[in-house]
DNA sequence: TGATTGGCCAGGG
DNA sequence: GCCCTGGCCAATC
C-alpha cells in the first residue's frame, strides 16, 4: 500500500491519544506501544513537535522518572502540571506518583 | 545522501 | 536526592 508512510509520530499521536484520563505514560512506554522500545529519544522529540493546540494528552506523557521534562516554571511545565492535575495526578515539586498514576496495560 | 540535532534511559559518584 | 556521561533512535536540513 502506498499509506504506510505513516511515521512514528502518527504512530506516536495514536498512543498518547489512547491515555485514558488521570493516567499517565512514560516516553519509553510510548515508544514501546508505538512498536520501538528503543526510540523513547524519538518520541520526546517528536512529542516536542506536538503544538499545544493539539487535542493530544501529550500532557500525560512525562519521563521514566515520574518528572516532567521541562524546567521548572516552563510553559510546557505549567501547562502539563496543570492538565494532570485537573485530572487528579497529584504533583509533588517536579514529580508524580508513577506508580499510582502510570497506565499499567 | 550525509551529518546534525533533540531528548530519554541507564549507571555511577 | 542531585549531577554528569555515554548511548540510542528518529526526524530534520
Amino acid at each position: 500500500m502506498t499509506n504506510d508512510r505513516i511515521t512514528f509520530k502518527e504512530r506516536i499521536y495514536s498512543v498518547v491519544g489512547s491515555i485514558p484520563k488521570g493516567k499517565v505514560l512514560t516516553y519509553k512506554a510510548v515508544a514501546q506501544l508505538a512498536g520501538n522500545s528503543t526510540a523513547a529519544r524519538a518520541v520526546g522529540t517528536c512529542l516536542g513537535q506536538i503544538p499545544h493546540d493539539s487535542k493530544l494528552p501529550w500532557h500525560r506523557v512525562i519521563n521514566s522518572q515520574g518528572k516532567i521534562s521541562f524546567e521548572l516554571g516552563s510553559d510546557r511545565f505549567v501547562a502539563q502540571k496543570q492538565r494532570l492535575q485537573d485530572e487528579g495526578v497529584m504533583f509533588v515539586g517536579q514529580r508524580c506518583n508513577l506508580k499510582q498514576y502510570l497506565w499499567d496495560l
